[in-house]
DNA sequence: TTTAGCACTCTTAACCTTAGAGTGCTAAAT
DNA sequence: ATTTAGCACTCTAAGGTTAAGAGTGCTAAA
């Protein structure tokens, strides 16, 4: 038999180890294996392959008289090239579908309701950040004076996100002075993205400086607060409760650390960070997430997107022994589906 | 010795069941208590007395040689009759004014951080609504056109409460029509209330029907949609891992059931509907929760006010074993704290 | 009324034991 | 040169037993 042939059994038996822990959480025999191979070869065979996989690292197990089961680098090989897309059915594309029809009278439903359904489709903890505006092109301000010495700024962008910020001056500005600037921003600053507004305004401010001269400082300062305020990153998380039923985690200790993890602000900002490295969809397997209480986790992300520009991120955590190749699947196309709700 | 004494005695001994239990998490005995009187009554007496707590359903035991556990019947009396007031620390106060000294540039933060503040303190999980508008005063609307058929309108309370809401149309209305309702809502409605605002605006735009006869369905259909918008009502958890630290919930069976009710958007509106039930701090003990999966925990709620009107509600879920003396006072001193900063 | 004394109950932890699952190795079979 | 049967060996998990300890309830004496 050919050296190629030789191999290729090789990952055929790691794919079906894989594919049999993740389906059932227990350590897979090689009699398993046989019969899974329709006897094509007798377990002693298939023990002797085991030994292989081993020595590569791709399998271990637990104890010298327990089945094999997949180790990181063995999921890593598997979503990178054992594994092969499971599409979503048509029922479950349908669901996210109808999901989004609803009336969303504030962006933070559109994200619980992502959240919800991803963690309900996947039996896993969905998670979800809210859009920042960042990335997003300036398309109309507002500023709306809410007493002598605080006005509310009313930010939008080209994509329709809103956000609103209450900003305290020390001394009143007269109602002439807000529509001024009110003006301003909204005809110079049309189409141009937040994240480069600050210079550009800043300078276009100068080179008017004239027109605003008694109140330059306060409008420099009030677009230093508005574009302050839009980087907030906020994540919502839903589902840990589904993750506790995982076999895995029937465990007080693994449960307890989980949790905590999943409440610290560091730890989902760390996540979220990870996710922006990832084209497309990005899947960390245990230790790649980089953070040590999450090491028995994956985490299966995407981001989402209004015209092509980066919105935020979504997507699953749950126990390393996830079903990868349906996981990705919900991960894209509700990503997708979001980017679209969002245009 | 007369009978006062000696119901008092018993009511003592209770106290010291209850607050035994509470510290420690296992059932009292009877010598423990005897100890605690400093031997003035023996482990005999004791036991003696504690038979009739048992008979009048203030405490039971898990078993035959097990000692005495509350029952909900005996926390109630706890609660209402012998437990005094333990005030928060100067430090516990000075941490929760300093946790509201930051800047928070939305509501949302302002939440989010009360949340957490009260699940850290307590040790348990904390709870807060985002305050409704329903009560507010109107104060400010500002319709700004995002697109042909879609409109922003921005409403503010008169205690500086913002909500964007998204209206679309089927017919586009024009520059002029949107300046015209939002002078009259902003003219005619200043500070009446929100929840009263429908029927007054209704009744006065027929009255005025002349100066809107082209536009009347959109102008009743527009205030429709923005009544309806605040309605929503939401809720923010934290610390659920709190919770499974505790003794009585180091069980994975109650654990599935208690995070999966936390995570139940039904079970959470059922608690804050309790809550609004209680003048000042509201205590609900087990079964008086009526949400059977938490039957095991009790509530301590409180709503948060602007100016007297209600906003929403604070408070703290955790085992029935709570320190309530401690809680209750946490739980008033946050909500103070919290309508304070939002007045 | 209170208390000492004591039999009785129940839980918990520790310790065995055993069945069963699965491996690794060796030697025979293909 | 592989593949396979056979078998000894290992480890887990479940069940059973035991003993210690904590606490009660009752009775009879103080």
């Amino acid at each position: 038999m050919p050296k190629n042939d030789f191999e290729s059994r090789k990952e055929k038996i790691l794919e079906l180890i894989i594919e049999n822990y993740i389906n059932d959480a227990l350590p897979i025999s090689s009699r398993a294996i046989s019969r899974r191979l329709r006897r094509a070869l007798s377990p002693a065979t298939i023990r002797n392959v085991m030994a292989d996989l081993e020595d590569a690292g791709f399998i271990t197990h637990p104890h010298t008289s327990a089945g094999r089961v997949p180790t990181d680098k063995g999921y890593r090989r598997y979503v990178n090239v054992l594994m092969q897309a499971k599409l979503l059915t048509e029922v479950e594309k349908k669901r996210i579908d109808e999901s989004f029809k609803g009336k969303f009278e504030e962006i933070d439903d559109v994200i619980i309701n992502t959240s919800r359904l991803l963690s309900s489709i996947a039996e896993e903890a969905g998670l979800v950040t809210f859009p920042t505006l960042e990335k997003g092109a300036f398309r109309h301000i507002e500023l709306v004076e809410v007493d002598k010495d605080k006005i509310l700024a009313v930010l939008m962008t080209k994509s329709g996100l809103v956000k609103n910020i209450i900003i305290e001056f020390e001394k009143p500005l007269k109602k002439g002075d807000l529509n001024k600037i009110t003006n301003f921003l909204n005809t110079r600053f049309h189409g141009i993205s937040l994240r480069n507004a600050k210079k550009a305004i800043t300078q276009q401010l100068l080179i008017e400086r004239d027109a605003f001269f008694y109140i330059l400082d306060e409008t420099k300062g009030m677009i230093d607060l508005i574009l302050a305020a839009i980087k907030g990153e906020r994540v919502y998380l839903e589902g840990a409760s589904k993750i506790i039923m995982q076999p895995e985690f029937r465990n007080l200790d693994k449960i307890e650390v989980l949790l905590r993890a999943l409440e610290n602000p560091q730890v989902l900002s760390s996540i979220v960070k990870k996710s922006l490295d990832s084209e497309g969809v990005g899947i960390y397997i245990g230790k790649e997430i980089e953070v040590d209480q999450l090491r028995d986790c994956s985490l299966v992300v995407c981001d989402y997107t209004i015209e092509k520009d980066h919105l935020g991120v979504l997507g699953i955590i749950g126990p390393k022994r996830m079903p990868y190749a349906r996981i990705v699947s919900l991960v894209d196309y509700v990503s997708k589906t979001l980017s679209e709700i969002l245009g």
